[in-house]
DNA sequence: AAATGACCGAAAATGAAAATTGGTCAATCG
DNA sequence: CGATTGACCAATTTTCATTTTCGGTCATTT
């Protein structure tokens, strides 16, 4: 039944999208892997980038999930943050198909892997954002723009985790969070 | 006589890779700019590579006298470090070379490209790198890593910057300096 | 002794032929 | 009859042999 099928070409194009790239992966192989003939996938999308898409959105939604299942509105912000970065970067770090398509980026720069990878960012930023919200309204972190903090917090998220390690040795991840929270916590006035 | 020749090459150099960047600058390009044989270039230079290393230290000697022209130690922290990012990003957006060097990254990915504007950007951080310390050691700033300090200050002022208007409004320049000592002089922690 | 440019091997550009791939649709199937 | 299929097509990509370019050398010239 339709509804199978489906399901099928989804879980093939997952598992190819993820073991092959974007590029490397064939409309064909997705086809053959979920045992479907190939007109059969555009009947339920309408192309590869379509297909591409589905993936990514249930990609999105797992993180969504993921961080949901570690922050907890009783602790304070910052150790949300830490928890949601931490959680959020091992996930990135371990799923097959983020790392695939950061590898993808690197080296062939498949625009499409790229957007692929903007959009798991732009999730990213858009869920920090709303923790700040929360948090300014708790009264937890000082009245501030969102938005803005939102996309310092990831911008210097990814200097301390891509850039750094451009020119000296990786942060781990536990000195990322603690120099996060020095910088944006405490700030550099003294005491 | 030779110190002239020297010269010429070196003129010859600066002009063609600030024109065409590094790929695109030949050896006899350059022979020719600067009249003198081929050979002549390998009695002062090994090879290009050292050729283009003269050229870029002179351009990181530009900047640090740039900078030294508008830091007043009567002036507090955040203040020369405003006036210091502002003159050498400025500096480095109208420079040709600079210019040249990162649309060849961007485009080819030359690595030698690649090489040079990260040299402009570690000069950057370590004359900030200097100022953090001094900083630090008149009690002006919280004790701090240095080095980090000054390499996120720099990623922040950039992210907020060049970043930012990728998808905004660009930032007036007294909205950045607002920001960045939001951020990182006061901190988020409520008071 | 200093300067030069013809010369060399290696690397890159070129482009034409061959192979691959995203997408379509007439034939097939249940 | 609607759902499914895979042979087919145009377009893009890959391959690969040939040509060209370029960094660097060195015998010759100045």
């Amino acid at each position: 039944m339709s509804v199978d099928r489906r399901k099928w070409i989804i879980d093939a194009a997952a598992k190819s999208f993820a073991l092959f790239g974007y590029k490397a992966t064939t409309m064909d192989q997705v086809a053959k892997i979920g045992g479907v003939g190939k007109g059969t996938i555009y009947t339920f999308f309408a192309n590869k980038e379509e297909l591409f898409q589905e993936i990514m959105n249930r990609l999105v939604q797992e993180m969504k999930r993921v961080a949901e299942e570690v922050v907890n509105p009783e602790r304070n912000f910052f150790d949300n943050l830490h928890r949601v970065l931490d959680r959020v970067l091992d996930f990135r770090e371990e799923h097959e198909l983020a790392i695939k398509l950061a590898q993808e980026v690197r080296e062939i720069g498949t625009p499409m892997a790229q957007a692929g990878i903007q959009q798991i960012e732009r999730a990213i930023v858009g869920y920090i954002q709303h923790q700040v919200g929360l948090a300014v309204g708790k009264g937890e972190i000082k009245p501030c723009d969102p938005e803005m903090t939102a996309f310092v917090m990831l911008k210097l998220y990814m200097a301390l985790t891509a850039d750094w390690k451009k020119s000296h040795e990786p942060l781990p991840k536990e000195k990322v969070a603690e120099l996060l929270r020095f910088y944006l916590q405490g700030g550099l006035a003294p005491d």
